[in-house]
DNA sequence: TTTAATAGGGATGAGACCATCCCGATTTTC
DNA sequence: GAAAATCGGGATGGTCTCATCCCTATTAAA
């Protein structure tokens, strides 16, 4: 059974990408702490498949490149058999060399890293020893979420509402069939369904219904 | 129907962030923005009731005070009749005063900034003009998470692992019972539940089970 | 003008989760 | 020793979501 541990001070951060790892792996448990006390306790008592680290942790001068490295290194001495994900806000080509160097698996930027990206990490990790992702903006549109639409619901949106101009709704079914393994046209169904939804309670639609 | 926007670069947290705000309200629809010009065209066409501002967006000078408060001064005049509330993770306590003056709401650090915070804030601006959380570590135990047990059983888990020394079991159940409007025995019911999946599958259990 | 795509639904079974009721056995606490 | 707490479940009904099947108009593209 899968362990990973995330370390980052920012709840919300951290549950976020808690969620990830879990969304990449069938069956694991997953261990956050919010400082490095909590996380070299834990590194202690347990063998963790993966650790994801957040180098800006209070305590340490966020502007000293020193005390960065020396957290990863740390994390990485404390548990040399794991695949080490470093995850950044401030992320530079530079840095990514130099946690690379000490042992980093992977090394991600905050901005523009989206859900579901954890699978390609690993992938990327396994087939080529490494995974960068520097940040980027990515975004032209905004996102739309309702409190009314289903989780299912919700997503297609998401896909039709980020749709490219030209490309057809049926193309845009079949992504969404292939994607979640489901049939074309439930997709077709659940667009319907929650378009209505939107329109019977006088939501404002993105562009591009 | 309430009509909120998140402006946000980090795409995890502006998806948690947005999370929450629907956590607070009954029927709602929320925008993302990765950046200010996806938010500047979006405070165009709407009215909103709520924005939630990151001012550490991408293309300002991170430590440029001067870039921080003009982006909140800018999106505050271009929707004059929303709450504003600012979430940033470098808070300090002369920054928010700031803000306040020029019109936010709120102002929340987002280290150890929890989920369900948001309806505590909306509370606060109510009844005193203005919500001040700096950020503080709070945690002293890791927070445990597990794929294979359903949402309700995650929850009784985490509230019975962050149990404090000489509390009963019972006591948890029953605070557990009124934070969701739900029968104490269902909620011990969903411990013995849930213990019974984690041990069955040979999960390691958090110290105090 | 024929074909493909889109609009706008009804109905249904399977499965998950929620919340509750019940039971007996063991351990801890007073 | 008696009372309270804890352990370890079985069984059930209701609700929601998922995924699929079906149907008829209307509109756009070839």
């Amino acid at each position: 059974m899968f362990r990973a541990l995330v370390i980052e001070d920012q709840t919300l951060m951290r549950l976020a990408l808690m969620n990830e790892v879990q969304a990449s792996f069938e069956d694991c448990s997953v261990l956050g702490a919010e400082t490095l006390e909590i996380a070299a306790g834990e590194l202690q008592n347990n063998n963790f498949d993966l650790v994801v680290i957040d180098p800006g942790l209070p305590g340490l001068d966020p502007t000293s490149q020193t005390d960065r490295i020396a957290v990863v290194d740390k994390i990485v001495e404390a548990s040399p058999s794991a695949i080490h994900v470093v995850v950044t806000g401030s992320d530079n080509s530079f840095e990514a060399e130099e946690f690379r160097q000490i042992g980093a698996a992977a090394y991600l930027g905050k901005t523009g890293l989206p859900p579901g990206v954890f699978s390609d990490v690993l992938d990327d990790i396994s087939t080529n020893g490494f995974s960068l992702r520097l940040s980027r903006v990515a975004m032209t549109k905004p996102d739309y979420r309702y409190s009314v639409l289903t989780p299912r619901e919700q997503e297609i949106i998401d896909l039709m509402a980020h749709r490219a101009p030209g490309v057809k709704r049926k193309e845009i079914f079949a992504a969404m069939a292939d994607r979640f393994g489901i049939d074309a046209g439930s997709a077709e169904r659940y667009f319907k369904q929650a378009r209505a939804k939107l329109m019977r309670q006088g939501h404002p639609l993105p562009r591009g219904l």
